[in-house]
DNA sequence: GCCAACGTTGGC
DNA sequence: GCCAACGTTGGC
């Protein structure tokens, strides 16, 4: 099982709204690595669910529940013959106790090479073992 | 509101 | 296929 980091806005979309909603298709992504994270997911993994802006905080946890598949908005295939707009189900697990700040994680050193950190324009990631453990710990997830 | 760090587009 | 110009994201 694999952890991962979703990026959203909240005035977009927010943990809340997918509380509200259960379980929600993660689409709108087009970033090419982003993309890639999202391929690499499978049903079970989770992710942590981050949200940019004012917050900047991650703010709840969600379960991948299907997918990854092709967005049937945007259908076609990459040079793999995967979908080159993948999108994976997701359904709220619980929010976090207390949201784990970007400023917390940048102060950390342990997440000093963390993509969350040096590519703040990533919008999917995945979360290192060790850097999960604390996050949860930190989280109450 | 600004700007750094990317991505994307289009002319060549 | 390069790269200059432009667009976007997200932190500050």
């Amino acid at each position: 099982m694999t952890t991962f980091l979703l990026k959203t806005e909240p005035g977009a979309y927010s943990f809340d709204d997918l509380v509200k909603d259960q379980k929600t298709d993660w689409t709108g992504v087009s970033n090419p690595a982003a993309l890639a994270a999202i391929r690499s997911m499978r049903k079970g993994d989770q992710a942590f669910i981050y949200h940019t802006g004012d917050e900047k905080a991650i703010v709840g946890l969600a379960e991948v529940v299907a997918g990854p598949y092709e967005d049937p908005e945007q259908p076609g295939v990459n040079a793999e013959g995967l979908p080159k707009f993948a999108v994976v189900d997701l359904r709220a697990v619980k929010k976090a106790k207390s949201p784990v700040t970007l400023g917390r994680i940048k102060g950390d050193k342990r997440f000093a090479e963390f993509a969350l950190v040096r590519q703040s324009r990533l919008s999917v990631m995945a979360v290192p073992a060790a850097l999960e453990k604390v996050v949860r710990k930190w989280a109450g997830l």
